[in-house]
This record gives structure tokens, sequence and C-alpha cells, in this order.
DNA sequence: CTTTAGATCGTCT
DNA sequence: GACGATCTAAAGG
């Protein structure tokens, strides 16, 4: 894998605007995540997503047109974030894609910390940097992303909060394997799906 | 390494 | 009133 100049670069909108979810989700492995809070950045490479498949998916929180007050963002166009809280403790963050009225979205489930280390463990209250973000819910704590900030669209500023992505690593396409979603058992044949993706672990030579 | 139980609260029924 | 797109600590192998 590799990173040039354009590594930096921002996703645009039309990235978000695609039709086919579980493409973006593939394409979301090796993009960079960064938020400002407060002055204080912190960054990821993304290792694993989620597609979730609007309303004909039995997994998705939008499954059967179920537009609620929470699912509503799911609703808008693409490049709004989705943020929600699971279990009562965890903010789980989502990227929504698709036109407005396709509830399609992205769950971003793990990041391989950069930049903002120092900040990332003392949210996160370890010194343990393997654990640090992989996972849905330690990302979110580990990168200050909150399920009030639910419904703001990458890019913009609310409270002195931003999210946003990069353009990250490119050429990783032989480095990513898919799978089953995780935690969805009730969604009966849709749990079977082969719409999770990950970063294969890297063996060092 | 694996398994297991407990925490905890907004959302929807 | 029930449940969940999860995490942690503790205990055992």
């Amino acid at each position: 894998m590799d990173q040039n100049t354009s590594g930096k670069r921002k996703l645009d909108k039309a990235f978000f605007l695609s039709d086919d979810v579980v493409q973006v989700a593939r394409d979301l492995i090796g993009k960079r995540l960064l938020t400002l809070q407060n002055g204080t950045l912190t960054s990821g490479i993304i290792s694993e997503t989620e597609a979730y498949g609007g309303v004909s998916d039995k997994a998705s929180h939008a499954y059967g047109d179920r537009r609620t007050k929470r699912t509503e963002i799911m609703y808008h166009e693409g490049g709004c974030i989705y943020v929600y809280l699971c279990y009562g403790i965890h903010s789980l963050f989502n990227v929504v894609t698709n036109k407005e009225g396709i509830p399609d979205a992205v769950l971003i489930r793990g990041v391989i910390p950069e930049k903002g280390m120092d900040e990332m463990l003392r949210r996160r209250n370890t010194t343990n940097k393997r654990i640090l973000a992989d996972g849905p819910g330690k990302l979110s704590q580990a990168m200050g992303i909150h399920h009030s900030y639910s419904g703001i669209e990458l890019g913009s500023k609310l409270n002195g909060f931003s999210v946003w992505m990069e353009q990250g690593y490119t050429s990783i396409s032989g480095l990513i394997t898919s799978g089953p979603r995780i935690g969805i058992d009730y969604a009966g044949d849709d749990a079977l799906l082969p719409w999770r993706f990950k970063l294969k672990k890297l063996t060092l030579q």
C-alpha cells in the first residue's frame, strides 16, 4: 500500500452519493478519518467497516422504511454522519451514503491510530495502543465522536467539533477481506451477507 | 488465547 | 417494558 501527496486530499461529497453502499464500505478501507475538537486533532486509518443497505436490509435501523426521529438522519443525502447510542453506553459512528430518501449508511468499526495518540489514550483511559480504536465504540470514544453530533455534515463544525475523511492509502484492494456483519443475528438471511470489510493483518517481513 | 457476565440508557413498541 | 450494529474485567486453559 502506498500514500503519496494525494493521501491528504479530502474525500469529496460525490464519494458519498454512490448508490452502491457495499462498494463505498469497501472503498473506505484505507481512508483516513480525522476529527478536530477544540483545536485537538486526532486521526486514524479506517481498518474495518460494515455496509447497511437501506429499507430492504433486515440488519438496518431503517429496515421496512422505519422513519423515526433517530433514523431520519439516514434518509438525508450522503455525506452527513449518523451516530447513535448502543447498549446505553457506546456511540457508534456511521457515514450516510446515497441520494436523499435512500437510508444507506456505512458503520466505521475500527481505525489504526495516527495523530493525537496521547489525547486518544486519555479519552479512552488506557495506555495500550493496541486496543485503542479496534472497535466501533472504542474509535468513537478515542476520536471524541459523540452521539449528540449525529446529523452534522462531514467537514462542518458544531460546538468546536468537526469530523472529515481524506484519501489516505490507495492500491490496497488486495489487502481487504470480507465477511458477515457482527451482532445482527436477528437479521435472518441478511445476517449472512458479506458486507463487513477489514484490512488484512499485516505481517512484517 | 477463550468464555462469560454485567454495565447502562435512548429508542421504539 | 424490552432490547441493542458493544466493551471490559475476571477467570480458566
